[in-house]
DNA sequence: ACAATATATTACGCATACATAATATTCGTA
DNA sequence: TACGAATATTATGTATGCGTAATATATTGT
């Protein structure tokens, strides 16, 4: 047997970063006064910031996420107050999602919020190191996508 | 507004990365013939296959969850009938987590579909980027846990 | 020995993401 | 134009992990 201890097996250090910065990115939200904001809402409201009135279906592919997984997401964002669903006019399968008010205001402060997370998660590291990390977590992906076809 | 796309955004790239390696972990695992064990389950059977009989609390430890995740998974692979549940004679309050004889079995099994996970999910990367990778997300994990303290 | 505190586990609810199947609609083609 | 394929969304169930509160037992200080 020759399974890697957790401070050194990769897969560990992936998995753990990502509930890591999670878990500091909810609570940067909540310190900045958007607690109302969960992590997972910001795949939504980045998008809907810069394009308001998309489609789940588009929303989904902008965040990487599944179709079946937006349905629970917009559902909680609307109980939130930030979005809600409009039936397209174009198209009677299709949801327009667009920010409420609320939803609006929030974009600066979010912002700020997402600074921070990155402030306290990346300081103390050379722009070379992250520079590779990015790239070859990027490839990891690609090859995830790849062997899991 | 300025907030990097998936493409470029390190938040993304962590979160992404952990999913994919869990669904190809996940998906060799089941390839090798044990879809009975999920990616989570590791973290409970690596230990246990070193050092039998360890109580719920040590395994939270090793593997880095919390006591409250622990029940969850440990009732899940109870059911999968990997694992079972002991009192133990030295403190009423806690439980001893042993390996049934199918869990002893899926030592080699798990180890090979381990292996082919990494060999897919980190083919084609230079070893030096891994290991520039794997101490830039520790660093993480510790800046992470130092800002959400 | 007893009260206060600490520890091990569980119970419950929330957040996130997936897969599969169902439903409604649109589109492409014969 | 009618029919089969594709598309948009939802419904449902599973997996994973967290936090908080409850319960039972141990330990410690007086």
């Amino acid at each position: 047997m020759n399974f890697p201890l957790p401070p050194q097996c990769p897969y560990y250090l992936i998995t753990r970063a990502a509930l890591s910065t999670t878990s500091l990115l909810k609570k940067t939200l909540s310190n900045k006064g958007a607690g109302n904001i969960k992590p997972a809402y910001l795949a939504v409201l980045i998008p809907l910031w810069s394009q308001n009135n998309l489609r789940a279906n588009e929303l989904g592919k902008k965040a990487g996420l599944e179709p079946s997984t937006m349905t629970g997401l917009l559902d909680r964002m609307e109980k939130a107050g930030l979005v809600k669903r409009s039936p397209d006019p174009e198209d009677r399968r299709a949801n327009r999602i667009s920010l409420t008010e609320n939803g609006s205001k929030m974009e600066k402060i979010s912002e700020t919020a997402v600074k921070a997370m990155f402030d306290t998660a990346f300081v103390n590291m050379s722009k070379n190191d992250i520079n590779i990390t990015k790239k070859t977590l990027g490839k990891i992906i690609e090859n995830c996508k790849k062997g899991d076809a």
